[in-house]
DNA sequence: TTGACAAGTTAAGCAATCCTAACTATATTA
DNA sequence: TAATATAGTTAGGATTGCTTAACTTGTCAA
C-alpha cells in the first residue's frame, strides 16, 4: 500500500530524496553507494533512509536493486531542490558568496525557510537581477560596498580612498 | 573542572542557551518553568539541557535554583542572539515579510548559516538601508515590485496598470 | 563456470533529544 | 509553623539517525 504523501519529511530525509534526485540525472536510477558519497555517510544508512523512502511511496526500492523516484518523489524532490537553488542563487549574485560555502549553506538552510521567506527571496534576487541589468545594479554596488568598507573607508559612494 | 569553550553546540543547546538569554534580560536569572513554555518542551528537557550546558561551562546551575549564564555563556548567547537579528533584520526590512513568521524562520536558520553569510547579509541590509536614506530604497522598490507582480503586471518600473 | 571483489543488507548498538509519570524541594499562605 | 500548590528533578522509555562488523548478493574476468 503505498501512501502517496504521508507527511512532512526529516530535513535528514529530504537530502537522501534531494541526493537522489541529483544523482539520477538523465538515466534515471541512483546507487547507493554514490548517495552514501554524496551525503557523507556510511552505507547501512542509506539502506535505512531508502526503506522509509519507499514507505512514502517516494522512491522504488528492491534489495540489490537500482533506485529511482516515483512520481511523487519527483515533485518532491524538484520542491526541495528548487529551494536549494533559490538560496543559493541568493547566496552567490546578491550577496556575492563563494559557490562552495554557498552550497553548503543552502543544503542547510533549505531544511529553515518557508515558502513565504523562499517566494520573496526568489522575487528578490530576481528584482535585483532585473534592475541591474536596467544600469543600477545593487549586487554590483554592494560588492564595492563591501571592498570600501574592508580597506577601513566609512563613505562608500565616493571612490577616492578615505578621508 | 568548568571547562571555558568545549565544542560546538548543537542547535538545540543553542536554542536553550539563547532563550535563558532573552528571559534573564536585567534580572539576569532565568527559570526553569519559562524556559520550557517559550521553547516549546517538557519541564524535564530543560533540567536536561541546563545540566550539559552547565558541563561547558556556559550556565551555572544547581538544583532548584535559579539559572544564570557564566561569562562564556553569555558571550556564546550573545553571538547566537546577534545571528538571530540580523537574519531576522534581512527578512523584515529587506524581504518585507511579517515580523511573526520572520521570527520563527530565524530561530531556524541562525543554526545553519556561517559566519561568511552572516557577515555578508549584515553588511548587506546595512547598505541597502543607508542607500534606502539616500534616494534610492531598494526595500521599497522591491515591495513596489511584488505588489505589481501580485496584480499581474509584467513592467514594475512604470506604475499605470499593465499593458 | 567459478571465484573474487564490490555493492548492498542485516544486526546490534550508541547518542541526542524528546516525552510521561512519579517523586522531591521550595515557597506561600492560612 | 504547617499544609499545600508550584517548580523542578529523576526514572524510564520512544524516536531518529547514525555507526561498525559481519553477512549476502550480484557481476565480471579468468
Amino acid at each position: 500500500m503505498v501512501q502517496t504523501r504521508s507527511q512532512k519529511l526529516s530535513a535528514s530525509l529530504e537530502d537522501y530524496l534531494e541526493a537522489i534526485f541529483n544523482l539520477a540525472g538523465e538515466s534515471n536510477v541512483a546507487r547507493s553507494k554514490d548517495i552514501a558519497k554524496l551525503l557523507g555517510v556510511a552505507k547501512p544508512s542509506v539502506t535505512g533512509a531508502l526503506k522509509l523512502l519507499a514507505k512514502k511511496g517516494l522512491v522504488n526500492y528492491r534489495p540489490y536493486g537500482y533506485v529511482t523516484l516515483t512520481d511523487s518523489g519527483v515533485a518532491e524532490a524538484a520542491r526541495v531542490a528548487r529551494k536549494h537553488n533559490i538560496i543559493k542563487s541568493f547566496f552567490v549574485n546578491i550577496l556575492g558568496v563563494d559557490a562552495k560555502v554557498a552550497q553548503e549553506a543552502a543544503c542547510k538552510a533549505e531544511h529553515a525557510l518557508g515558502p513565504a521567506i523562499i517566494s520573496r527571496l526568489l522575487d528578490f534576487t530576481d528584482f535585483i537581477t532585473r534592475t541591474g541589468r536596467n544600469g543600477y545594479d545593487v549586487a554590483d554596488e554592494f560588492k564595492q560596498f563591501r571592498k570600501g568598507k574592508r580597506q577601513g573607508g566609512s563613505k562608500h559612494k565616493s571612490k577616492q580612498p578615505g578621508k
